[in-house]
DNA sequence: TTGCGTGCAAAGGTTTTGCATGGCA
DNA sequence: TGCCATGCAAAACCTTTGCACGCAA
């Protein structure tokens, strides 16, 4: 069991992390809005921290193939996000929590059709939303 | 429209994608597994052949948090990949082409209480498939 | 004072790109 | 011959790591 300090890069990094809640982001987002604030902080740092929270649950942590980088989603409410399935908009990147039970009996057929148990906490649906469904094409 | 021509390299690559035809590789499998037969073959020859199989839909291109690379599935058939679901077993990557009807109405669900309209062709369900559940965990 | 966190610099890995050459059609 | 594909080299990224210093507790 380690202490943890409380530091100032740090607490950049988590207020930027509540700012985003409902988004995912990378290590250089962090990095851009962080350091266009004025303060100065080092890579590293950042890849640190985000791997601790990470480790404590509060960060979800994925990749996509369209994105040259990790992914990173934060869940303020300590929510078990490996419990359950996550739905991601492919556009803006939002993230939502679905409730397993949405799937019925979806995953016995996986099972008994493919042999496969859905590991739910790391299944991410994607798709559009319904904000970004009105924009125009780009 | 492009002109296409049939080289050593690129049948060398398609070679090793009939070959591994259900399982997901990286770049560097494809350039360790051709360069120890013999062959000599350079890694932006592999980036470029695998950029162009994915563009053609012959290649299923994603990303996952444990493997520093990208992963790419071969289907075979010309299969539409980017109309219907995948699912993929985390241990030992073996990928399984689903039918879209086994969602069932979990579809119509997401879109009304999320507001997400699913895209079938990247949405990745991820699982344990029978065989690695049988294994002994490491 | 103790030891955790940060910044710096360097390294490792993947992927991309420009350019000249070589090879398919 | 004309154009596409390859190889080579270099570069751009992202991410990790070692180390010394600074700072929170």
């Amino acid at each position: 069991m380690k202490a943890e300090y409380k530091t100032k890069p740090r607490n950049a990094i988590i207020e930027y992390l509540k700012k985003h809640a409902d988004t995912r982001f990378t290590a250089r987002d962090i990095l851009n809005a962080i350091n266009s604030d004025g303060e100065e902080l080092d890579r590293s740092t950042i890849y640190r921290n985000l791997e601790r929270l990470c480790k404590d649950g509060q960060l979800v942590k994925y990749k996509e193939s369209d994105i040259n980088a990790t992914c990173y989603q934060y869940s303020e409410e300590h929510c078990s996000c490996h419990e359950h399935m996550h739905a991601r908009c492919e556009k803006c990147g939002k993230v939502f929590h679905l409730d397993n039970k949405i799937l019925g009996d979806t995953a016995k057929k996986i099972q008994s059709e493919y042999g496969l148990d859905i590991d739910y906490g790391k299944t991410v649906i994607v798709g559009i939303c319904n904000l970004c469904k009105g924009k125009k094409k780009a």
